[in-house]
DNA sequence: CGGGTTAAAGTCAATACGACCTTTAAGGGG
DNA sequence: CCCCTTAAAGGTCGTATTGACTTTAACCCG
């Protein structure tokens, strides 16, 4: 912060972490990288990757580093925002912890390697999480849904969905990002048009691929355009609430 | 967070803080609540006001009392979001101060009451500050330009505009909201016929006030809807980037 | 070459929006 | 008391966007 009161009221020490909502399409899935912890509190509970924030690290450095050692990747290739911080005097039986999730999206990913310690880590699908009856560790389900609402939102104003997709991708790739994601089907011939006219979003390297049947279809790679405006709602968008 | 790598890690212990941007608006002006710091680091630099977590308080209640304790107002009134936390290593020459940001918009306040402590608090135009020569203490020029896109985004999306308003309020109170927020003027008739259509967005009270001149006013409270879809798009809204 | 399959493009009505104009309901001045 | 000013409220119209649907294109297979 920047101000105690006039300097008078002792800070309460916390740890500080991060905790990473990673988030890939695996079929016709949307599904998260989980952990299984292998320590006290929880052991043995499946919990979002996360790690201590670094002396030196900012917060943005230590979720980028815990990116690459979950999955194994330099995270460079993958989209990652910070969610929020989560803070409840509670949420960690063993004292004040705050952490700052954040919430990373990719395409599908090789495998989950296990980091470079032992936990074991794989894919879990998301809606049988957050409906579900899968209680994960600390407040972990809290974030995994927060971070759902945030990533379906993002869908709607910005480009990442192609952040789901390994390049080159055609159309109907990137639909299904929205369809998995939203979990609602689209109409091709309107996704088409949106997506292709929205200018930046896709750029066309030429080739085509071909399937086992139909017409082959255009391939493409991401644009430089991050927004999207008009945006692409969510057709049962409420008017309200 | 949630794991430590196996439990072998250390924690860097920090202070966690909450700070402040509150937002109100004076006049034809957006303005935020400053306070002048009277202790070091940055002595006499206007900065946002905040303060520790307290042990066994969780993140929105810390921010909701900080607020009270700002404005003077207990701050259930006003609207109160968490924007991110900002955790740079050396943000504050202390130590490792973690702070987590919160936006709070509300209708012109009576006045800044000098807070519980002895600091000067005092509302300041947003506009010179973003654009401007003011150095804020800290970080918090950062997060004051991240306030504003936040408030900026809100506006288009939900309702929260009225919250900006003293009940009763008329349609030309909610576009100046608008107008102030976002910079540009806006058409009074498109912008009357947009909310007053977005179902929940306004409530009717019957009554009218009457100005010094023309047609007196409709009179409208806050209604029930919180988002607001389709969204009300800045105008020039960047179709990409 | 004809049928199956999927991509891509086109049609059309409904809607939303920006720009602009008209009417309404007050107060004030002559 | 009528007219002028002012701002709210309501209407018009051309354009752009959307959703539902149809049509054409390109490839594989047998």
């Amino acid at each position: 912060m920047s101000e105690n009161s006039g300097g008078r009221r002792p800070a309460d020490p916390a740890a500080v972490t991060v905790d990473l909502v990673i988030f890939t399409i695996r079929g016709d899935e949307l599904c998260v990288l989980l952990i299984e912890r292998g320590n006290a509190p929880y052991r043995g509970r499946l919990a979002l990757p996360g790690g201590y924030v670094r002396p030196g690290e900012n917060l943005d450095e230590a979720a980028r580093r815990e990116l690459a050692e979950e999955t194994g990747l330099d995270g460079r290739r993958l989209h990652l925002e910070q969610l929020r911080a989560y803070g409840d005097p509670d949420r960690d039986p063993r004292g004040r912890v705050v952490t700052v999730a954040y919430l990373a999206l990719g395409p599908d990913l090789p495998v989950p390697v296990a980091g470079s310690d032992a936990r074991a880590a794989r894919w879990e699908a998301v809606g049988p999480l957050v409906s579900g009856t899968t209680s994960l560790a600390f407040d972990h389900a809290d974030i995994l849904r927060d971070a759902l609402e945030r990533a379906r939102a993002r869908l709607e104003y910005t480009t990442v969905a192609a952040a789901f997709c390994m390049e080159p991708f055609t159309v109907a790739d990137l639909r299904k990002v929205y369809e998995v994601v939203w979990g609602a089907p689209l109409d091709p011939s309107n996704f088409r048009r949106k997506v292709t006219r929205a200018e930046g979003f896709l750029e066309p390297t030429g080739g085509r691929r071909v399937l086992e049947a139909g017409r082959p279809a255009a391939l493409y790679r991401r644009g430089p355009a991050k927004a999207l405006s008009p945006p692409l709602l969510r057709s049962g968008d409420q008017v309200s609430r």
